[in-house]
DNA sequence: AAGGGATGTCATGTC
DNA sequence: AAGACATGACATCCC
């Protein structure tokens, strides 16, 4: 990134240009996710401390005639770890995923609107770039750089613009050096058709080259959906369309070292920072250049609606066309005399640049909806061991419940006599308790009651 | 060469 | 109804 701006920045220097105006495009800030799980609630009863006496029997599944006959093993009572282990309940979302701070989609109207004058004289801002070095018009006039025909240019939902694949660079791009440009066809007042592109492009695509856009010019592939950049509009498009400037020889041989992906072929010195389709998108969205680019779009070749918009003669720049509400864009759309074919484009442009930032979005919030889901996992996973362990404390206190009833119900038959002085037998006989705290002796093949003891009896006893 | 991640685009549904 | 937005699916590129 260093590297890079400093070589925009000394190319920069280089045609003594102000710094770009940079409109941070939106970004809505995404909502983090509070964890679901509240743990307030936990670690509810008191671990029991009971100590089961000697010959009780843990297993939870005996009876009270059983004996105790251990002492109830101590139980690693979670509540001294529990706090520790639901603090880590809060889940760590990713910084990366939430912009922060407010990011302005726009700049001021005026700023947007100020570059539509007449209508019929389309404004020099729009293919320019505030850095200068990209004021160079796209693909115009000057001959290093020509859009190749690529396939995706050659469809259109709109006639225009279908396509899935990212702008493609042109193999030609250093190859057709001196090759005439898109201003030297006239598309405009024609209707713009895939043929048209064709023919408008065909010089590139005859290279035979096939190479991909970012094979030849380094990009920045700078990981930012948090400032879409969108600065004030660039120096000249339709300047650039008229009769465009020389690309300075200094710019054709200030490569900067390439980054990431970059290779061997100069820029296009009009680039535009729209990766597909003129959006300010996730690489370079620093500021914008022509048709909306940003500075450091500068290593990027021409998206396809970019190159779309240049053979039609787009008279404003792509972020305007995607990013502008809708009241404003018909506005600007109404300064304009646009043919249908032009219109077609724009509206294309438009919604692909929103879908595109919408995809975006939607893949980050996807991103973050998994982690955020992955910390809730762990911190369900954290509950349920500390119910497990629960769950056995208590199964160990219900055990140790039984044997001191199993204790005391044989206190009792060993007290108990029948009216011939022998004792009860236990296996013959079971102690009931009533509601009101009567206890009955009871039969156990389901025969009568054969005697009723006053509980207050067996507690004098 | 295959596989996976990243990205753009389209289709569709919802608001 | 139109526009914006969300999202699944697909294609493509790149590593």
């Amino acid at each position: 990134m260093d590297l890079t701006w400093q070589e925009l920045m000394a190319i920069t220097e280089l045609q003594e240009l102000e710094a770009p105006n940079e409109t941070p495009f939106e970004c809505n800030a995404y909502h983090s996710y509070e964890p679901v799980v509240s743990f307030g609630g936990l670690g509810a009863g008191q671990p029991p401390t009971h100590t089961i006496p000697p010959g009780c029997d843990v297993n939870t599944t005996s009876g009270f005639e059983g004996h105790c006959s251990e002492v109830m093993p101590a139980c690693p009572l979670p509540g001294g770890t529990t706090e520790a282990l639901y603090g880590m309940a809060r889940s760590q979302l990713p910084c990366r995923l939430l912009p922060s701070g407010p990011h302005p989609l726009h700049p001021p109207l005026a700023d947007h609107m100020g570059m539509v004058g007449a209508p019929e004289v389309p404004q020099p801002e729009i293919l320019g770039n505030p850095q200068g070095h990209n004021c160079l018009p796209l693909g115009f006039g000057h001959g290093p750089y020509k859009q190749p025909v690529t396939p995706d240019d050659l469809e259109s939902d709109s006639g225009l613009s279908l396509g899935s694949s990212p702008p493609l660079a042109s193999p030609g791009n250093a190859a057709n050096v001196g090759a005439p440009s898109y201003a030297c066809v006239d598309v405009g007042g024609l209707g713009y058709s895939d043929r048209d592109h064709m023919e408008v492009e065909a010089g590139a695509e005859h290279s035979g080259v096939k190479a991909r856009a970012n094979r030849f010019y380094p990009v920045d592939h700078q990981p930012t959906m948090s400032s879409y950049s969108y600065p004030a509009p660039p120096a000249s498009y339709f300047n650039s369309v008229g009769g465009f400037s020389p690309i300075p020889t200094q710019l054709l041989q200030q490569q900067p070292t390439l980054p990431r992906r970059s290779q061997v072929l100069p820029p296009p010195q009009h680039e535009t920072h729209l990766n597909g389709s003129g959006l300010a998108g996730n690489h370079n969205d620093l500021c914008c250049g022509p048709y909306g680019r940003t500075k450091g779009a500068a290593d990027n070749p021409l998206s396809r609606d970019e190159r779309r918009a240049m053979a039609l003669k787009i008279p404003f720049p792509l972020h305007k066309i995607i990013n502008l509400p809708v009241d404003d864009f018909n506005e600007l759309l109404s300064k304009f005399a646009l043919s249908d074919t032009q219109l077609a484009l724009i509206r294309d442009i438009r919604r692909r640049g929103k879908n595109k930032v919408a995809a975006q979005n939607c893949r980050k919030r996807k991103l973050e909806n998994i982690v955020h889901l992955e910390g809730e996992l762990g911190q369900l996973r954290v509950q349920h061991e500390h119910l497990v362990r629960q769950r056995a404390e208590y199964q160990r206190t219900l055990a140790l419940a039984r044997c001191q009833l199993s204790d005391l119900c044989a206190e009792v038959f060993s007290k108990l006599r029948d009216e011939h002085g022998q004792p009860y037998s236990p296996q013959d006989y079971s102690l009931q308790q009533t509601g009101e705290g009567g206890i009955f002796l009871v039969p156990r093949n389901g025969g009568g009651i054969e005697a009723e003891l006053k509980a207050q009896n067996f507690l004098a006893h």
